[in-house]
DNA sequence: CGTGAGTTTGACCAGTCGGTCAAATCAAGA
DNA sequence: TCTTGATTTGACCGACTGGTCAAACTCACG
């Protein structure tokens, strides 16, 4: 009836502090660049007690990996093909900006994946996240030869909105440098809005 | 007469090679994942060869970073406050996805970099870069207030510009994923001009 | 040719890496 | 209470890390 594991109290929650300390870890130095021991003593745990939880360092990093993959599309499944097209954008914007926010470690996570060339998630990318831009560039076609939005690449509309939002979280060392600590987000969201409007509105002719 | 370093022909030669092989390992690797080894050998020098040239690891990474940060921000120096607004801020992205194309290396050197938190290059972002941003922003304010551009924010702006030209070397794995390895660059150039002429093209009124 | 500076290398070092293991500790039910 | 399984740990392993060093090699130039 229940699922393979028998998860006692103490596994779960260890197993969710040794993510954590995963996350922090591999988000901020890359796979290769984090040490068990950095990781272990993060989450408070000694190193041979870690892997008795997790059978490898590569573990670890998978399961945090997987755990993200899933969701970290889900915005863009969000995106609903009945709605109304400028609006459905700019709240996909919106949505990808405030996982920025809310996700930062895991957009620097998965940014350092793929700055490393993807070992792990290359397949996932060739295959599921293809079908679903593919799916989602239909779509967006679709609105332009309707004439509800402007014509534009749609491949390329969606990556602008993947590279503008993460770029919060995966430089923002740099633009917290640039605004002397200031909240990015607030004026990153009115950006956006402005940005995607003026691309996507149609004119009046 | 001279500058301080004797430079033999084959000093020069190897020290070249060293700091290629850096690139590509520092690169993929960041900091901390990237090894002597993998750098020397991929050099095609011995350990204690490399190590002849540069007294350690972190002076191979210091002598690519400093060269970068020279040559990076060029682009955003060249944004000429005389020249036509538009013409200039689309030359400017142009230059800065050319980068992309010509330099992916250099690009995701800074990434990683940047991701794990700027250790090294964090002083420089909080005097030079601010300071070169604070000005570009007031001539971009300053044709926003001539009315020569629609009004938008600055500084957000430069950030988006930076986000979705480098986007295009730092994820460039992803991007050939969804693409079929199709090359991105013509499209992405295109992408931009549209984009950045709608955000800023005056309206008829 | 020599000869001395410039260059290269094998052997080595102390510290760290990911990971193992047996023994110790803990917790909860009979 | 005893017992049994879950949990934790100290000691340890071989491989690799950044880096040193003395000895060897190479090469231009007198």
């Amino acid at each position: 009836m229940e699922d393979a594991a028998p998860q006692t109290r103490i596994q779960t929650r260890n197993r969710k502090t040794i993510l954590s300390a995963g996350l922090d870890v591999f988000s901020a130095h890359g796979f290769r660049g984090a040490t068990l021991d950095q990781i272990a003593s993060t989450a408070g745990l000694s190193k041979p007690n870690l892997l008795y939880y997790f059978p490898s360092k590569e573990a670890v990093y998978t399961a945090l990996l997987d755990d993200l993959l899933v969701t970290w599309l889900d915005p863009l499944r969000a995106l609903d093909p009945a709605g109304e097209p400028i609006a459905e954008i700019l709240a996909y914007a919106q949505r990808k900006l405030m996982m920025s926010r809310d996700y930062p470690r895991e957009s620097r996570l998965f940014a350092n994946e793929i700055l490393q060339g993807a070992p792990l998630v290359g397949p996932v990318l060739h295959t599921e996240l293809r079908a679903l831009v593919d799916d989602r560039a239909t779509v967006l076609q679709g609105w332009m030869d309707d004439g509800l939005i402007r014509r534009t690449d749609p491949v390329h509309l969606i990556f602008s909105i993947w590279s503008l939002t993460q770029h919060y979280a995966d430089f923002d060392v740099q633009i917290r440098a640039v605004l002397d600590d200031d909240d990015p987000f607030p004026g990153a969201e009115c950006f956006l809005d402005q940005l995607y409007r003026s691309l996507l509105e149609p004119r009046q002719r």
